[in-house]
DNA sequence: GCCGTTTTCGGCCCGACTGTTTTCAGTCG
């Protein structure tokens, strides 16, 4: 079982739990629990087997003893238990909002509903507004969001699309003369690779006007609520946001707040009471000032932080779980960023398809004060305007040519090329030797089993002139799950044959995700950051990349695109050198 | 259910908005 699954079913007790009506901090536990499972870069299995699961902050003897049987039997006999009493159609009821604890309790418990067909008639009948704490209004925006679900309403975004919208949305409030500062906030903010809903914090002295300019918007389909700080719609595509007007002052305090996660905060707040703080979007405060005076200034998120003892703490890594204690011992990363890269491993050019040609991106990849590329041209297996084995000798000899022209950059020689399936690669093994960096991937025929899909993947890169593995797992953001395969193997592989795992950039990859690259990283494995670019444009999508390796608290030292050319092409390929 | 530099028992984050039980519970982020 991998992790995403123990997390799902710790979830579902968690869901269940409620229903029920079990104690609140104990279905908390269940659900933090899983989000901590969900979000560790080990596999799960391994923990259970090694009997290590305890020391994970937050898993105790009980959740502990669930994973063991989930791992030995198959089942968590809570679960079952939980599952045979109310079943599971129950727990499509979290889905609608304006539901939660009381009222799902209270629809079971008075009418029996145990799922969504029967709320909607219930709905429907007039039943439910005879219920106490539901009036005939809660009736009919329960009604309004039931057909909202069946609609498909709830689903979640790939973060490239999300974060194209809210920054097209945060640029229309920039118009605004009263909007001193707007950031995106939330998910998108930490980078997360699904999200829910789009956040928005603005900065006014003037939050009436603002919120008014907000719900005007010609993408708003619907006002779901609205406030004098606060205003919630949904748009075109049917996402959630969520706009949050704070005073200029404080601005490092509500980004903080609104930035998240959930279980951050949680932690925070519980450090900042123990202090004898309190800690809001309001900033941070003495707990029992009923003047709410704030302990210093609130600009900026540091300040927030230093007020409760804390340094900064990047949003990527907010997630409740080890940051917090990583501040206090001054043992955060020095998380890599745009400004540490020396140099892009994937991008290609007019030549094999792309839209911009080489002179221009190697240009716009200077004025980035890149050190170096590779230079990626693609085959003729992905894409029809690819190169051939004659393409690819010109190409290594049109970047000879191209790199005596320049000076403090270098250009390598690359190609992206498929690993077929019989495990070999589509262009001739002695030119690809020849080239700087073999990109590697696979693209085709990729619906078979682990084993034949782990076995192609190693013999691909046993050909011993694989640099990199390209986009590893072979997903699809919001379309499919990657290729089955064992991914150990795979990494403890690519390790034996000086073979580099990428980060794709890529915005319908992202791939490895945070997860697996946090994974890979503690198998050992060598891991890199690459656009995909294709044209100049398109270059951005390392910052994809980079931040999926934030994510996995990656540092400059544990990504190539940090060392020289030099170092790039030494620390790969070891097996033809 | 989990956890511990005041605690192995007794806590467990904070504030805004909505609708209804006209003084606050329920939900949300």
């Amino acid at each position: 079982m991998d992790n995403k699954e123990y997390a799902e079913i710790l979830e579902e007790i968690a869901t269940l739990q409620r229903v029920v009506g079990d104690n609140f901090f104990k279905v908390r536990a269940f659900s933090r629990a899983a989000r901590l499972i969900e979000n560790f870069a080990e596999p799960i299995d391994d923990l259970v087997d090694q009997r290590r699961l305890h020391e994970i902050d937050g898993i105790g003897e009980s959740i502990e003893e669930e994973l063991q049987a989930l791992r030995i039997t198959g089942a968590s006999p809570r679960h079952e238990e939980l599952l045979d009493r109310i079943g599971r159609d129950v727990m499509d009821l979290w889905h609608i909002p304006g539901l939660g604890i009381k009222r799902i309790q209270t629809l079971y418990q008075e009418l029996g509903i145990a799922s969504i067909p029967s709320l909607k008639q219930a709905a429907l009948d007039g039943r439910l507004a005879t219920l106490s704490g539901f009036g005939g209004g809660v009736q009919d925006k329960l009604l309004l969001e039931i057909e909202g679900w069946e609609r498909g309403r709830g689903r979640r975004f790939p973060l490239p699309e999300a974060k194209g919208l809210a920054e097209s949305i945060r640029f229309e409030l920039l118009n605004l003369p009263e909007v001193a500062r707007c950031e995106v906030g939330g998910s998108i903010r930490r980078g997360k690779e699904t999200i829910g809903d789009i956040d928005l914090l603005v900065t006014t002295d003037a939050a009436r006007t603002v919120s008014d300019y907000f719900k005007s918007l010609p993408d708003v389909t619907e006002i779901i609520f609205d406030g004098d700080t606060r205003a919630s719609v949904r748009v075109t595509n049917e996402i959630q946001c969520d706009l949050r007007v704070i005073d200029t002052h404080l601005f490092g305090a509500g980004l903080h707040y609104f930035t998240g996660n959930k279980d951050h905060h949680i932690q925070m707040r519980i450090r900042s009471k123990k202090m004898g703080l309190k800690i809001s979007e309001k900033g941070v405060m003495h707990y029992d000032d009923p003047t709410e005076t704030i302990v210093g200034p609130m600009d900026t998120e540091e300040q927030v932080f230093n007020a409760v003892g804390l340094p900064y703490i990047a949003p990527e890594i907010r997630m409740g779980k080890d940051e917090i204690k990583a501040g206090e011992d001054g043992t955060l990363p020095d998380l890599v960023y745009p400004h540490h890269v020396q140099g892009d491993v994937h991008l290609s050019s007019t030549i094999s398809g792309g839209r911009d040609a080489l002179p221009d991106l190697i240009q716009a990849l200077q004025k980035r004060g890149y050190k170096w590329c590779v230079v990626t041209e693609k085959t003729k297996t992905l894409h029809a305007k690819g190169i051939d084995d004659r393409g690819l000798k010109e190409h290594i000899e049109r970047v000879k040519k191209l790199n005596a022209m320049i000076d403090g950059f270098t250009v390598l020689s690359g190609v992206e090329c498929e690993i077929t399936f019989d495990g070999m690669l589509d262009i001739d093994l002695r030119l690809a030797a020849e080239c700087d960096w073999v990109l590697a991937g696979v693209t085709t025929d990729t619906d078979v089993d682990a084993d034949t899909m782990t076995q192609r993947l190693m013999w691909g890169m046993e050909t011993g002139v694989v640099s990199c593995l390209a986009h590893p797992t072979g997903r699809h953001l919001g379309v499919h799950d990657g290729y089955k395969m064992y991914f150990e193997e795979v990494v403890q592989c690519a390790n034996d044959f000086g073979v580099a795992l990428e980060i794709s950039g890529d915005p319908q990859r992202l791939d490895l995700n945070a997860q697996m690259a946090g994974r890979a990283k503690h198998l050992g494995a060598m891991l890199v950051c690459g656009s995909a670019a294709t044209s100049v444009e398109s270059l951005d999508h390392i910052e994809y990349a980079l931040q999926q390796a934030r994510r996995a608290w990656m540092e400059p030292k544990d990504l190539l695109n940090c060392v020289s050319a030099e170092e790039l092409i030494s620390r790969t390929r070891t097996l033809i050198r």
